[in-house]
DNA sequence: CTGATTTATGCTCTCATTGAGCATAATAGG
DNA sequence: CCTATTATGCTCAATGAGAGCATAAATCAG
C-alpha cells in the first residue's frame, strides 16, 4: 500500500425555476471539495456531514460517482504520492437564490433540448465532428450514435460519452490541443467539467428507475411542476398527458386534497410523494414519454 | 487533505460450464488486492496492468465498482490514517480450470434460481426475515420488495439490497450479532462479501443495457450458449425462443456460416459478436425474457 | 432404412404498454 | 355570457413482450 493524498469532491444539484443548478466556487470554475476527515463512520456519512455543515443544505440523496487518480506535479518524481479524488453527487432543495449556484447547462449547452437553441448548436457540433471523423467509418458511427445523427435517436443518458467525444475531437478549451472552433459553454480547469458530466449522466439515468426527482421537489407539488423538473434534468420536453398517466400508474404520489393557486387556467391538484414506496419502485417504466415537438 | 493508505481490490469474473466463477485467494476467503502503484496513467489502466500481470488473464471489460473507507485499528487513535479500498470488476474468459476460481453462487446460493434448490432456501429465508420484521410494517414491506414475497416479483438486480438486508437481520456470519439460524453460503471476513455482492448487482444490471456478455464468451458461440451464459449471470432461466428473437433483433451478432458439433439434436449455428456496434447499443430492450418455469 | 428422440429454429396469437392527439372541465378576465 | 388558458380524462393505433405450437435437422435404437 502506498501513501497518497485524498479529497472529496461534491456535485450538489438543485432545480429552481425549472433550471438545474450546481454549486460552484471560484466564479464557477471549481467544485466544492474538502479533505477526507478521519473519524467519520463511512465516506457517505462523512460527505453528508461535511456538505451540510458547509452549505446549510439538507441533502436528500447522495451517491458516489467515481474515484479518480491524478498524478501530482511531475517534478516531484515518478515515485511521489498522488492525489485521489472521490466524487459524490448530492441532491437538495433550494429555498431561494444563493451564492455560487450556477445553471448546469451553462457548462453543457448542447444537452438542453427544451428550447430551440440546441438544434442549431448541435448542428454546428455535428459539422465540427464530421470534420474530425473524416473518412474514418468507426469515428463516423461513434459520432452518429453519441450525438443522434444520421437518423439515430438522441439518447439523453450519453452525457459523459458526448463530453469525452468533444474532448477527443479537440473541441473543448480543456482538450489537449484545442482546435480553432470550440464548442460554446462555460468550462472548468482540469477534469472538473468531466466530473460534472458524470453527475449529469448518472442523474439522468437514475431519475428513470428510482424516484429521486422527489428530492428536488418541495413537499407538495402539481404534476406539471413535477414534469417540468424531470424535463429540466432530462433536458427535453415530455408529453404532458402521457407523463401524468405514467406517474399516476406507478402510485408514487397521492393527492393532498388541496389545489395550487395559479394566475390563469384551471387550478391544478397538489400531490405529495408517498415515501412508503421509495424502496425498490421505479419512477416510470424506465422510459420517459418524450414529446416530439416542444 | 489527509494522508491515507489505499489499495485496489479486484473482482474478476468468468463463466465456465454455465457457472459464474470469481477469482479468490486464501481458500476462497479473500479477494485479490494490491497497492495503488505510482506511475500509472489512470486507476483503470493501473488495474488492468496489475491484474493481467498477476493472472495472465486478459480483461475484456473493466469497471469501477465503489470506493470504501475503513477505519484502521481503533487502538491507533481517532486521528490516525485510514484505509481506502477502490474496487473494480473485471470480466475475462477462462481457458481451463485454474487455481483459485470459485463458484460465485457458493457465496450467494439464494441468488441462483436456475435449479430448484433456490425455492426452498428462499422460503427458509422468508421465514427468518418474517421473524426479524415482526409487526413492523416498513420492515415487512422492505422484505417483500427485496426478496419478492407477497406477490412481488423477484428482481434479480437487487443483489446488494438483499445482502444488506440479510446482514441487518443478523442472518450472516459477518453480521454484528449473528443469530442462531444463519443463511447457508460461503462467507468472507470483513466487508469483502459485500464487494462481491456489489459486483454481481452491477453485472446483472449492466448485462441488460450493454453487450458485456460477449466478454465472457468465446470468439464464436451458439445462441444457446449465449443464453446459458446470460442465465448464469442473471441467475434465472430465460425463454428460449424469445431470447433468440431479442438477440437477433438487436443485430448484435452475425452468423459465421459454421455449425456447432453436438452430441445430439439438430446442430446449432455459430455466431460471432459484431464489435462494430459495441458503442451505445444495448443487449436487449433492457428486459430479459424471463421464463415462468425452469 | 425407419421411426423415436433430441435440440434448433420459425412463427403466431394475445395482451400490455407506449405514442399521439382529441375532448372536456375548471378557473380568470372582459 | 364568451374567450383564453391550463388541467384532466379518454380513445385509438402501433409496438413490444409473454407464451406456446409447429417444423427442421441431426443422432440412435431397432
Amino acid at each position: 500500500m502506498s501513501a497518497i493524498r485524498s479529497e472529496l469532491v461534491a456535485v450538489l444539484i438543485a432545480v429552481q425555476d425549472e433550471e438545474p443548478l450546481v454549486l460552484t466556487l471560484d466564479q464557477g470554475r471549481n467544485l466544492p471539495s474538502g479533505p477526507l476527515e478521519t473519524g467519520h463512520r463511512s465516506l457517505q456519512r462523512g460527505m453528508r456531514l461535511w456538505v451540510e455543515q458547509q452549505t446549510q443544505c439538507h441533502l436528500g440523496h447522495i451517491e458516489q460517482l467515481y474515484t479518480f487518480a491524478e498524478a501530482l506535479d511531475a517534478t516531484e518524481g515518478p515515485d511521489e504520492p498522488r492525489l485521489i479524488r472521490i466524487s459524490y453527487m448530492g441532491l437538495t432543495r433550494l429555498e431561494d437564490a444563493q451564492e455560487g449556484w450556477r445553471g448546469l447547462y451553462e457548462y453543457f449547452p448542447w444537452e438542453s433540448w427544451r428550447e430551440n437553441g440546441a438544434e442549431s448548436l448541435n448542428a454546428e457540433i455535428a459539422r465540427a465532428l464530421s470534420g474530425w471523423a473524416g473518412r474514418d467509418a468507426a469515428r463516423q458511427w461513434r459520432c452518429a450514435e453519441t450525438f443522434g445523427l444520421d437518423g439515430q435517436p438522441w439518447n439523453d443518458e450519453l452525457v459523459l460519452h458526448r463530453y469525452e467525444l468533444l474532448w477527443e475531437a479537440e473541441l473543448l478549451p480543456e482538450s489537449r490541443n484545442p482546435g480553432v472552433w470550440l464548442v460554446p459553454g462555460r468550462s472548468m480547469p482540469s477534469d472538473r467539467r468531466r466530473i460534472l458530466a458524470t453527475a449529469l449522466a448518472r442523474l439522468r439515468a437514475k431519475i428513470r428507475y428510482r424516484p429521486v426527482v422527489f428530492e428536488l421537489m418541495p413537499e407538495t407539488f402539481t404534476l406539471w411542476q413535477l414534469q417540468r423538473t424531470v424535463e429540466a434534468i432530462a433536458g427535453r420536453p415530455l408529453h404532458k398527458q402521457n407523463f401524468r398517466r405514467l406517474i399516476l400508474a406507478q402510485e408514487l404520489v397521492e393527492e393532498t386534497g388541496e389545489a395550487a393557486v395559479q394566475p390563469q387556467g384551471r387550478p391544478a391538484r397538489l400531490y405529495r410523494f408517498r415515501r412508503e414506496v421509495i424502496g425498490t419502485r421505479q419512477l416510470m417504466g424506465s422510459k420517459l414519454p418524450i414529446a416530439r415537438s416542444a
